[in-house]
DNA sequence: GCATTACATCGATGCTCGTTGATATCAACC
DNA sequence: GGTTGATATCAACGAGCATCGATGTAATGC
């Protein structure tokens, strides 16, 4: 039943985006296991400290993480729920097991 | 439980790719609930049909639609199981409801 | 106070990718 | 066979974006 309310279009692709970049994917699946700091996902994915941090910013402001300042070191952790407008599209999309039959008419 | 065997972090964030697009994902939409032609698509979306085809090709590259020729016309419809990777992963991710506690030393 | 460490911001660069016009292909129709 | 219409391919352009080096900031330790 892929009766669900959906998201627009645009946002349900720019959630899409967020995870359609390599680093950006491995950070939020590093995150679903345990908190890290920047540190840890500098050492983790190989990639450069700024790097990282500008994936980070873009996750924050997405509201899909939230880093939590801690002394020097600052936390990051998913937020509950981020995935639930990309997920409940998905289930839809899912849902067509067998593909429509349904042609409409063309060039009419 | 997010422990389903999970496919390459590479190849999960091109399936994500795919869906990123606003366009691409209008398309894939359009396709869950019937079988379309590309003249359709056109009609749709208001994209020239060059971009159209682009789009479709890159669907079909992917296995995540099939096109169907008939007469001058290409009938569209979507693999089943086309999300199936995409949608474990995502529901590995929505499952983590509470933030994990741990965190690992940090600069040990 | 000074050095060090963790992290963020900024500016530049290079590349990927979406869009487009021109063109090719193929089927249907006269 | 020639024309028309639907679709695919190609080459070129332009914008967005990921990466990186340099720099700024704030906290810790000596």
């Amino acid at each position: 039943m892929p009766s669900a309310v959906r998201p627009p279009t645009a946002e349900l692709a720019a959630e899409f985006a967020l995870l359609s970049d390599p680093l950006r994917l491995q950070i939020v699946l590093a995150l679903t296991e345990e908190q890290l700091c920047t540190c840890h996902l500098v050492d983790l994915t190989g990639a450069k400290q700024t790097t990282i941090s500008h994936h980070l910013r873009q996750l924050r402001d997405a509201g899909m993480v939230v880093g939590e300042a801690e002394g020097r070191f600052t936390w990051y952790r998913l937020t509950s729920g981020a995935f639930a407008a990309t997920l409940g599209a998905l289930v839809g999309l899912a849902a067509v097991e067998g593909a429509p039959r349904l042609r409409p008419a063309c060039a009419d």
